[in-house]
DNA sequence: GTGAAAGCGCTAACAA
DNA sequence: TTGTTAGCGCTTTCAC
C-alpha cells in the first residue's frame, strides 16, 4: 500500500498525494478531496521510512537512560513521551545499564538510526564525556539530570543553588547539624551537591559517600548517627538514599520529620504514586531551579 | 558520509561496501580489508533508514505500555531492552496513558514507522481488541501481561492455574478465609484472576473491586476486615493493590504475614530494589506459569 | 494547481 | 568474487 495505490485510485499523481497527505499547501479542493477519500478507502498510512529517507529527518528522538531501574526513570520517560507524542515525535529508548561501554554502544545504535536528537542521562561524570561529545558532532545532544560534557546542552537543576536553598530552609527550622549522605560520586548531580554541601553547610565535613542504593541509605544513616550523635538532619543526595534513610529512621522508632529531618533534591516531582511511597512524613522542600 | 564515500576511498563499488559492512558473504579478503579500513578512517556508520527502506525491515520493535507509571513497567522494559539490544533491535516506546483512544494513536504511530513487531500491554480487555486485531493484520503483535485479542500472540501467566496454586498454598498454611481485592476489571489479568478466585476459593463471594491504585489497596483492606472479620488472607490482584494492603495492615499494627497474609500474583520478578520495597515481610509464592 | 522525474542511502538481482 | 543497475516509498524541485 503506497502513494502509487492512492494516486491511481484518486486519479492523480503521486506528487499530489504526497502534497495532500503531508499537509503541504497549493492543492485544489477537488484533488484534496479525492486523495483523502482514496486514502481512507484503502486505509493508507504514510510509510515513515520512505519519508525519513527523503526528508532527511526521522522525527524521532533517542533516549539513553543510565539505568532504567532507577526510580527516576518512569517519571522522566512519561514526561518526555507525553511531550513527544504530542509533537508526533517517536521515542527510541536505550538503557546503558550504568556501564560506560554499553552507553557508548547505545548512543551509536541510536545515531545509526538517524535520530533527530539524542537525550541522555550520562552514566559517568568523567567517562561519558567522549561519547557525548562525539554524538554531539552528529546530532543535537541534550544531557538530562546530570552533566558530563560542557559542549552539549544540559537540562537539570542548579545543584549548588538548590543545596544552598535547602540549607537555608533547614537553618530557619533550627536545624544546623546536617549530614550529607552521598551516593555514587561518578554522577555529576551527586558530586555537585556534595561539593556545595561541603562548602556551605555549618557541618560541611560531615559527608558520607557510597553508592546509588537503598541499602546504602540505610547503612549510612546508622553510621551518621553513630559518628555524629547531634545530627538533626540527613541531607540525602537523591531518591533512593532518602528512601533508605527514611526507612531506617522509621525502623529505629523515629517519627519523621522529628527529631531528625530527611531532605533530598529530586529532579522531578514526577509520579505521585511513587512520590507518596517515597516520602511519607518526609520534609519536602521545593528549591529554586535553573533552566 | 555514505557508502559512496567509503567505496571511492576504498576503490571498490558501493555493492562491495554494502557486502562487507552488512556481513554478507562472498567477499575477497583484500576488498574486505580495504573497505573496513576506509570505513574506520571515515568514521562511517551505516544509515539505518536507507537500509530499512531497501530491506523492508526496520529491525525495530514497538512497545505500547498501558501506563508507564505502573510499577510493572521498569522491570518489563529493562528485560525487553536487554534482549533487544543484544539482538541489535531498536525499541520504540509509546505510552497509552490508560486510554483506549491514545492506545489506538500510539499503535498507529508505531505502525507508520514500520516496526517489525509490536508489543503491547492492552489498556482494556474489551476495548483494545479492535486496535490489536487491526495492528495484527499489518505486523506481528504480541500482547504482554494481559490479553484483549485471541488472534494475536499473548505472553503472560495462566491466571486461573496460578490462582488455584496460591489458594492451595494458603490452604496448606491453614488459611481458608481469603478475600480477593481486585483492581480494574477492564484489565484481563485482574478479571481472570477474580473469576478464578470466585470459582475456586472457599469464600469465593468475598470479592472487592476498585481500581489500579495504592489507595484502593488501603481502602479495600479496611473494608474487607470490617465486612469479614474472620479474614485470614488478602488475595490482591496485582502489585499496587498488594502494596496498599500491606501498608494499611502495617499501619494498623499488624506484623505481616501474621495474622493476615497478603498474597498477589506478579507477572515479573523484575527489579530487586522495587521488589524489596514492595514486599517486606509479605508472603511470597511462585506459582506455575504457562507460556 | 498539477504532473514528470530525480534522488534520499542502501541492498540485491543480475551480469560479467 | 566484483561491479552495474534498479528500486524500496517518499517528497520536492522543475516545468507546464
Amino acid at each position: 500500500m503506497t502513494v502509487h495505490d492512492v494516486a491511481s485510485l484518486a486519479g492523480v499523481s503521486t506528487a499530489s498525494v504526497s502534497r495532500v497527505l503531508s499537509g503541504r499547501r497549493n492543492v485544489g479542493a477537488d484533488v484534496d478531496e479525492r486523495v483523502r477519500s482514496a486514502a481512507t478507502e484503502l486505509g493508507y498510512q504514510v510509510n515513515a521510512v520512505g519519508r525519513s529517507l527523503r526528508r532527511q529527518s526521522t522525527e524521532t528522538v533517542g533516549l539513553v537512560i543510565a539505568d532504567i531501574t532507577n526510580l527516576f526513570f518512569p517519571s522522566l520517560t512519561k514526561a518526555l513521551e507525553d511531550a513527544f507524542a504530542h509533537e508526533g515525535l517517536g521515542l527510541l529508548l536505550a538503557d546503558a545499564a550504568n556501564d560506560v561501554a554499553r552507553e557508548r554502544d547505545a548512543v551509536a545504535r541510536l545515531l545509526a538510526r538517524q535520530v533527530d536528537a539524542l537525550l541522555i542521562t550520562p552514566v559517568s561524570r568523567l567517562q561519558s564525556r567522549r561519547t557525548i561529545d562525539e554524538a554531539n558532532q552528529r546530532t543535537t545532544v541534550v544531557q538530562l539530570d546530570s552533566r558530563a560534557s560542557t559542549k552539549a546542552h544540559y537540562v537539570g537543576m542548579d545543584n549548588s543553588q538548590a543545596v544552598s536553598d535547602v540549607l537555608a530552609h533547614l537553618a530557619e527550622l533550627g536545624r544546623t547539624s546536617p549530614v550529607f549522605i552521598g551516593s555514587d560520586p561518578h554522577i555529576s548531580t551527586t558530586w555537585e551537591r556534595q561539593r556545595a554541601f561541603s562548602r556551605l553547610a555549618p557541618t560541611g565535613d560531615r559527608v558520607l559517600t557510597g553508592d546509588f542504593s537503598l541499602d546504602w541509605g540505610r547503612t549510612a544513616t546508622i553510621e551518621a548517627l553513630e559518628r555524629w550523635p547531634d545530627t538533626d538532619a540527613l541531607f540525602c543526595a537523591d531518591d533512593l538514599i532518602a528512601v533508605g534513610a527514611a526507612e531506617q529512621l522509621r525502623s529505629m522508632g523515629h517519627r519523621l520529620p522529628s527529631p531528625i529531618a530527611v531532605v533530598e533534591l529530586a529532579s522531578t516531582s514526577g509520579n505521585p504514586a511513587v512520590q507518596r511511597r517515597l516520602f511519607p512524613g518526609t520534609l519536602q522542600v521545593r528549591p529554586s531551579t535553573a533552566p
